[in-house]
RNA sequence: CCUGCGGUGGCCGAAUAGUUAGGCAACAGACUGUAAAUCUGUCCAAAGUAGGUGCAAGUCCUACCCGCAGGACCA
């Protein structure tokens, strides 16, 4: 494979390459690409979380990049998440996240035998000097900047919060550095802690992330699109220039089941979402339904995807590309039900082989265990 | 540690001590070949905790817990 073939590969579907001029760099260099991309525990994974950055992953492998999923279990016990002990992070961990996302990649055609998977705790473990390089992480960046950055564990600035969660930036950056990767993967939501990263990556004495040629260098990030969720924004229609900020913040929400699908949903559980989602008919700019469709059915260059429909609507209709899709709901040839429909069965079908893999009875009982700690009070 | 303000349903948010606020959300029907919007209807309660005063306490008093703001301390 080429240096172009493998920049493609690694690129391709992404919302934002931070820098292409440095990953061809990092290739060009000789040095082995390591990629990690890191999750808390908090929950079920869904499209976003357990698909589509999936794929994003086996395109890594393809590449011949060496790919990390990182089980943030500090993260998400400074987050307060599930029984808030970390103990039961640090369990469920191993019995439900790392099973979770094996279940992901096989949904999206990879092998789980071709992933590695780190813990947090351990990694701290076995690295003493990970604290050092979170002290000059944080000697590096303002204090005002560690407030800013506090979105990426789903925080708004000047919410409450405890002092705790400062620390979770300056520990994702550190992360990096201890864990020795040069290819930080996530969504868009998390470019923060990213450029953190970057921009106190040739300062730091204590883990230096090195190139071949012993060099420092700043990581590079990979940043996919965020999938919208299903609910209909809270103003509409949406305003020009609040687009891109409206789409961040209606993305798949854990707290809202119905907003998101989760890779273990049931067929029944997935057609009734998929029903019951916002989707304006003729109306691109903001609709879940397209959006799952262009960033996750069509993925891949050469799919080919069937829409059923009965004969009294025009009968069935085959795309190769989204655009051709996109067009022929633009001018209302193609209705949101009959995509609705077939976009459901996709999934329902995708999804299956996360389905079959969590019917195993240890795993089964894990999910119920995330189930209990998640659910919604009443 | 001190002072002040606050703590009401899943969320927001009212009520001179005297018996159902309201809104959002949710749910169900109607209308649409989906959803949304729009009608119609439905369901939902609680008072941070523990005591006290009163015929009667969300409302007054005390203590404690939590949050916010400020102050004190800083040899």
């Amino acid at each position: 494979m080429t240096t172009e073939e493998r920049i493609k590969l690694i690129t391709r579907n992404l919302e934002e390459v931070l820098t292409e001029e440095n990953l061809k760099e990092l290739i060009e260099s000789g040095t082995p690409l390591r990629h990690y991309i890191g999750f808390e525990i908090s929950g079920k994974p869904h499209l976003g979380s357990g698909l589509a950055l999936m794929y994003k992953i086996k395109d890594l492998v393809d590449a011949g990049v060496e790919c990390t999923i990182f089980v943030a279990d500090w993260h998400t016990w400074i987050n307060k998440k599930l029984d808030g002990k970390i103990e039961t992070i640090r369990r469920l961990g191993r019995q439900f996240w790392i099973e979770a996302m094996k279940a992901g990649y096989k949904a999206a055609g990879g092998d789980p035998e071709d992933l590695h998977f780190v813990q947090g705790t351990d990694l701290y473990r076995n690295h003493p000097d990970y604290w050092a390089t979170v002290v000059e992480v944080s000697q590096n960046t303002s204090l005002n900047r560690m407030l800013r950055s506090i979105s990426i564990a789903g925080r708004q600035e000047g919410e409450n919060v405890d002092f705790a969660i400062l620390l979770y930036p300056a520990m994702q950056a550190a992360d990096i550095f201890a864990l020795q990767v040069n290819l930080v993967h996530a969504g868009m939501e998390q470019r923060k802690a990213h450029v953190i990263a970057q921009d106190t990556a040739l300062k730091i004495e204590t883990n230096p992330l090195l190139n071949k040629e012993g060099r420092k260098i700043k990581p590079v990030a990979l940043h996919n699109h965020i999938l919208l969720g299903l609910a209909k924004p809270p103003v509409w229609p949406i305003p020009e220039e609040n687009l891109r900020d409206i789409k961040i913040s209606m993305k798949m929400s854990k707290s809202k089941p119905d907003t998101a699908v989760f890779i273990f949903d049931s067929p029944e559980e997935i057609r009734r979402k998929i029903n019951n989602a916002f989707a304006p008919e003729g109306e691109v700019k903001f609709n879940p339904i397209l959006d799952w469709a262009k960033h996750l059915i069509f993925y891949y260059p050469d799919t080919s995807f069937t829409i059923q429909r009965e004969e009294r609507w025009g009968g069935d209709l085959t795309y190769t590309s989204y655009d051709d899709l996109e067009h022929d709901y633009i001018v209302k040839k193609l209705h949101p039900q009959d995509l609705k429909k077939a976009v459901a069965e996709w999934l329902v079908k995708t999804l299956q082989p996360a389905r079959e893999y969590f019917e195993e009875p240890q795993r089964k009982k894990a999910l119920e265990e995330i189930e209990s700690l998640t659910a919604p009070k009443i």
